[in-house]
DNA sequence: GATGCTAATGATAATCTTTTGCATTCGTGT
DNA sequence: ACACGAATGCAAAAGATTATCATTAGCATC
């Protein structure tokens, strides 16, 4: 019984898929690239490759395991799904990341959607700023 | 009097940036990546490097007088600031964007930002979904 | 208007992230 | 244990963007 949520998205249980999955679920940095991830992996001393990385990321993104963040940096970023939807907040200054919901933006997000004619699929706020400690460095 | 937007940005007027500037004003795709803007340039027979068309756009950026966004897709795309500012709802479908201002969103967005001890500095919020146009061809 | 200094440009190579092709290996049902 | 197709690793490719560097073009000055 490795890890039911494979299952469910209807990926075979392979070692990379199952080492990856126990990655994002317990490296503490929730939010993770690809390159992030295959390192981990590699100090692990799993021999799994790069390019297999990518390929499960986005498989687990297809099967709704994973959400993909495309953070101000070129590189994208992965973070498991659990717990409800949210939105980020991310520091200009140390790159901290911090998370939050707003029912209310999500209820205009809808409304807003429909008055212009669409069928809304798929959102993303990110809010950047500098946070608490970093206010104080600068100074 | 070639485009006192350059000046004041503090940008030298030179041949490539006058000619980038006025594509972004008057094409009507109001979001182009640099390479859009490239081929317009080659297409009016303008013997500019996509190199310098990167480096203008990123000047630009900086100087205040264009927005970059990330969409979903890999590149970057471009838009001349004017009017105020205001947020995304894309296409799925066919890749339309459509803009919209919402003021109530604005100010969660703050009033986050500050609960969570940031200085709000910038923000992106971009809602996927599908036209209306979209809607129909699928059925 | 010619001159000279500096910043800007164009071409190309380099970098970085992500994807693809393909021979080999692994999971899974039998 | 076996066989079949799916998944993997490697290396090469692709795509977007940036860096390098010799050459050229703005612009202030004469």
């Amino acid at each position: 019984m490795e890890n039911p949520n494979l299952k469910k998205a209807g990926l075979k249980a392979t070692l990379p898929r199952i080492k990856i999955l126990q990655i994002l679920e317990e490296n503490p940095l929730r939010h993770m690239s690809a390159e992030d991830v295959y390192k981990v992996l590699l100090g692990t001393g799993e021999d799994v490759g790069l390019a297999t990385v990518y390929r499960v990321l986005t498989q687990f993104e297809t099967g709704g395991l994973v959400s993909r963040h495309h953070f101000e940096g070129g590189q994208s970023v992965f973070e498991i799904n659990q717990g409800e939807h949210h939105d980020h907040i991310l520091c200009v200054g140390c790159g901290k990341v911090d998370e939050f919901v707003d029912e209310i933006i999500e209820q205009r997000q809808r409304a807003i959607a429909k008055k212009a004619g669409y069928v809304m699929t798929d959102h993303s706020l990110y809010i950047y700023g500098m946070c608490g400690e970093c206010q104080k460095k600068k100074m």
